[in-house]
DNA sequence: TTGACTTTGTGAATTAATGCACTAAGCCCT
DNA sequence: AGGGCTTAGTGCATTAATTCACAAAGTCAA
């Protein structure tokens, strides 16, 4: 009720602003200049009411009979996603899955460099991937205070996420993301997004079963996620 | 209108019959035979009425005043997502991360093995990870024919994913599974789900910029992802 | 300046998803 | 055999998300 209103914008559009950004990057690499919401819908496999209700939510920044600025509207999405500065990260499990995490572009390009990477493995600590040493999770309250580590990732065994969490969390990071394909349990102040790979291919082998039962021609529902965290 | 009615499931309830799955896994891990939504809502974070709802939509598998048995609802999941069998893997691009998933246990356990990995570059071709050697993509067709694989899961750079997603549409692939930061086109009959992780960040860096201006009590919302493929 | 054209921004309608709350069934104890 | 207890299944109200469709606001050409 107070002015501290910073408009209320639905999961489903957060979700859906950073792959707007994603595309105005590349439309700027190709000096674009101006779009409108039609031709971002067309780039973004959406509706063009959609995109306009979306970019809405930021405030008016199109203008009529025109359409959007490309530098301008990046700006206002990045300032709404927290995208102004970077967000540094940790990596907790070593595996083959963290340390390709760890060496991942897609990371820092975004803004989120991985700055450490820790195990509870002794035979895998103190181990060198691509200029980062392992470390112990024992360490990682203070490497969090030290290195100014905002999310957490985790790439543990399923045995071991919950435990992960509980050590993310006793280091002070309210932000996680899990690739343990596991619910983990954390206190309602911390963010949690999963991404098991394994429901990914079971969804499309849904769709893949209905294509062989029904013979093939079945439309496809349109597929994107919605934001939020648990 | 015919007797060819599979009920139509919501999007949003397969993208939840995964979780319960794997939840019912661990249980029968653990021998417990029978479980109430109750406590599979617990289990995978949601509430006990969408648990029942999302069950009953496969069927009316429960008994009253008992509850669910875990090895007969077991089944009936996988009848349902089709993983009454396994569905082949190729992985198209050989960098960290495709190296990684094509090593990684979680698609294999979860009934996807990864029977290939292909690249365009030909410093690439030919090297050996974990049993696989890496493809030509040039080669994909026969390999999808010769190999009978059902999914493609592309891991190339954005600039190269496009291509790949035709190279994997043309060898007659209909599910893909993306990694690129990218909006793919395909025909419409192809399902495509895509996995940015610079996407899932950005939504964490949301809630957490969010934590930061509003003075951290803020309420987090529930996450979980839809179904559906484009 | 006017008029034709374009495209945003948004009420309002529609559709989808969620969650409540109650009924219908089955178990178990006496 | 009956009554109390438990829990699935579901109709219905609510909330969230999507889409339509149009007025408002701007450009541009003559």
């Amino acid at each position: 009720m107070t002015q501290l209103q910073r408009r209320k914008i639905p999961d489903a559009a957060i979700a859906r602003l950073p792959v707007y950004l994603q595309i105005l990057n590349n439309l700027a690499a190709t000096n674009v200049l101006r779009f409108s919401s039609d031709e971002l819908a067309a780039l973004a496999g959406v509706n063009a009411a959609k995109v306009r209700k979306d970019l809405s939510y930021l405030g008016s920044y199109g203008t009529r009979g025109v359409g959007y600025e490309v530098t301008y509207l990046t700006h206002q999405i990045k300032r709404e996603l927290g995208l102004m500065r970077e967000w540094n990260v940790v990596v907790v499990g070593a595996g083959n899955l963290g340390c390709a995490l760890a060496k991942f572009d897609g990371f820092l390009s975004r803004g989120f460099p991985v700055i450490a990477i820790v195990d509870n493995d002794p035979k895998k600590i103190g181990r060198t991937t691509s200029s980062l040493t392992v470390g112990d999770v024992k360490d990682l309250k203070s490497i969090v205070r030290d290195e100014k580590i905002s999310i957490g990732v985790i790439t543990t065994s399923s045995a071991a996420s919950q435990a992960a969490a509980d050590a993310l969390v006793e280091a002070g990071i309210t932000s996680i993301l899990n690739f343990a394909p596991v619910v983990l349990s954390t206190p309602s102040s911390v963010s949690v997004r999963s991404v098991d790979l394994g429901v990914e291919l079971q969804i499309l082998s849904y769709f893949e079963q209905m294509r062989l039962e029904t013979g093939s021609k079945s439309e496809i529902a349109p597929q994107l996620n919605t934001a939020g965290a648990r």
